[in-house]
RNA sequence: GGAGAGAUGGCCGAGUGGUCGAAGGCGCACGCCUGCUAAGCGUGUGUACCCCUUAAAAGGGUACCGAGGGUUCGAAUCCCUCUCUCUCCGCCA
């Protein structure tokens, strides 16, 4: 959620920065339903302010036994006043607080424009793409030729876009799983937490997945739960509605959950293979900075994710997502693509994201900076690192052999009783 | 699932219808005192929103004692519903 000060004194400039994104918005409604809440406010504020005067002047005209009936018939009619514009007054609180929460955070200034993929910015590039004296190819081919992937029994029991792992697959899933946990608990500092996998609507809006894209997310029936799309959810809200201590900042989190996505809308796309599925599995790297800091720990962030690829030897390129590529609450994000050889091309293994005080907000995070002063909202980030699945993938076809085979990482093989070799 | 107890400020803890945003303590901040440290003394110390101003503050107001509703002129206090926590029983991984 945006600062509501700041639309209300320089609304152009919200407008220009929300339409670099592309996203359009009825802005025409936000003067008209903030200038009609603030009122129908302020005029219910007074009615109040004399009633509890009266109030008063009738409890001390009980005590003293005095005749209280004069201010008793007036406060009737404050009274009836007050009940018939409390109604109005919360529709249109509602009115205005669904309003807010579809709204983008703001894009950072650094963020280059562009409504696409197309536009985003390549910062870097690592690692030798690898030659093949022999035609490379895809991850699906290669693990169920392997028989450590399959999706047409995972169809069978589950649905399109749902995969099973086998033997040395799932067990190549779990060591990647733990050298990305050891890594980033070992060497950079985060502490493990393993959250809910199902989060309630308040978690879901503090994080900006609902109002907005509920039709994006599992949800159970009888208690309103939702199941997390990514472990930023529960991880970001573990400090929701709290006040923190400045020490004790940055906070670093990371997480290991599976993660389930409708996927609605993308049925064209990648329909093959383990890019695309309901329910993935994900290693989650959170912070919560001060908010002068947040940049630097976000690059910090971004480097975290590339050792995981630097260790397991994969190429891959950094790109700045364009405004029109952003997310939701993010106003700035690097992704990591991976270089796939059965695809030709670098996928999407991670995406880091600075959310500054947009999640904060809605989720009243604070802290404060200074012993006496006034709470600040800390500035959020998250980042996969990795998008385990994806990294199977990429394992599977930059590793793979002429023979069919594929040699396993040596970064992996202690987490694999030493196996060198699938296949 | 059954029975019972509870939820008050950063923390502990009083408060069962009126001036209670809430005693007291701890913590914290500032000041005093003091060879140093410790102790002591004094003062202050919630959040959100609205109005008025505004560079900001001060000031005025409303709301908030788990959440929502109700009774009442008036609710932290009474009633109802829900959520959560704890204890015991049952069940279960």
């Amino acid at each position: 959620m945006l600062d509501i000060k700041l639309l209300r004194d320089d609304l152009d400039l919200v407008k220009q920065r929300i339409a670099t994104r592309g996203t359009k918005i009825g802005w025409e409604r936000f003067s008209a339903l903030d200038r009609e809440r603030r009122e129908m406010l302020a005029t219910l504020e007074r009615l109040k302010e004399k009633k509890n005067q009266l109030s008063g002047e009738i409890g001390k005209l009980k005590k003293s036994g005095a005749d209280a009936s004069a201010p008793m018939r007036e406060i009737g009619e404050l009274s009836k006043a007050i009940g018939e514009r409390e109604g109005p007054l919360a529709q249109a609180e509602r009115r205005f607080e669904e309003f807010m929460l579809l709204i983008p955070n703001l894009p950072h200034d650094s963020v280059p424009a562009g409504s696409g993929a197309a536009d985003n910015r390549e910062v870097r590039r690592w690692g030798e793409i690898p030659r093949f004296d022999f035609t490379p190819k895809n991850h699906w081919d290669i693990g169920e030729e392997l028989e450590i992937l399959d999706f047409a029994r995972a169809a069978k029991i589950a649905g399109a876009r749902f995969a099973l792992y086998r033997g040395q697959g799932a067990l190549l899933e779990r060591a990647l799983i733990q050298f990305m946990l050891d890594l980033h608990t070992r060497e950079r500092g985060y502490q493990e937490i393993i959250p809910p996998f199902l989060v309630n609507r308040d978690a879901m809006t503090g994080t900006g997945q609902l109002p907005k894209f509920e039709q994006e997310l599992f949800r159970t029936a009888d208690p309103d739960w939702f199941l997390i799309p990514t472990a930023e959810v529960p991880l970001t809200n573990i400090h929701r509605e709290e006040i923190l201590e400045r020490e004790g900042l940055p906070i670093r989190y990371v997480a290991y959950t599976p993660c389930f996505r409708r996927e609605a809308g993308s049925y064209g796309q990648d329909v093959r293979g383990l890019i695309r599925l309901h329910q993935f599995n994900k290693v989650e790297l959170v912070k919560l900075s001060e908010p002068q800091n947040s940049y630097e720990e976000l690059e910090k962030m971004v480097a975290d994710a590339e050792e995981v690829l630097k260790r397991l030897k994969l190429p891959y390129r950094v790109v700045e997502l364009c405004a029109g590529d952003l997310g939701f609450a993010s106003a700035k994000t690097y992704d990591l693509e991976v270089w796939l050889p059965g695809q030709g091309t670098y996928r999407e293994i991670s995406s880091c994201s600075n959310c500054e005080e947009f999640q904060a907000r809605r989720a009243q995070i604070r802290y404060r900076p200074e012993k006496k002063g006034r709470t600040v909202y800390v500035h959020t980030l998250n980042g996969s690192a990795l998008a385990v699945g994806r990294t199977l993938v990429a394992v599977l076809e930059n590793y793979q052999q002429k023979d069919g085979t594929v040699v396993v990482p040596e970064v992996l093989r202690p987490y694999m009783g030493g196996l060198d070799r699938i296949g």
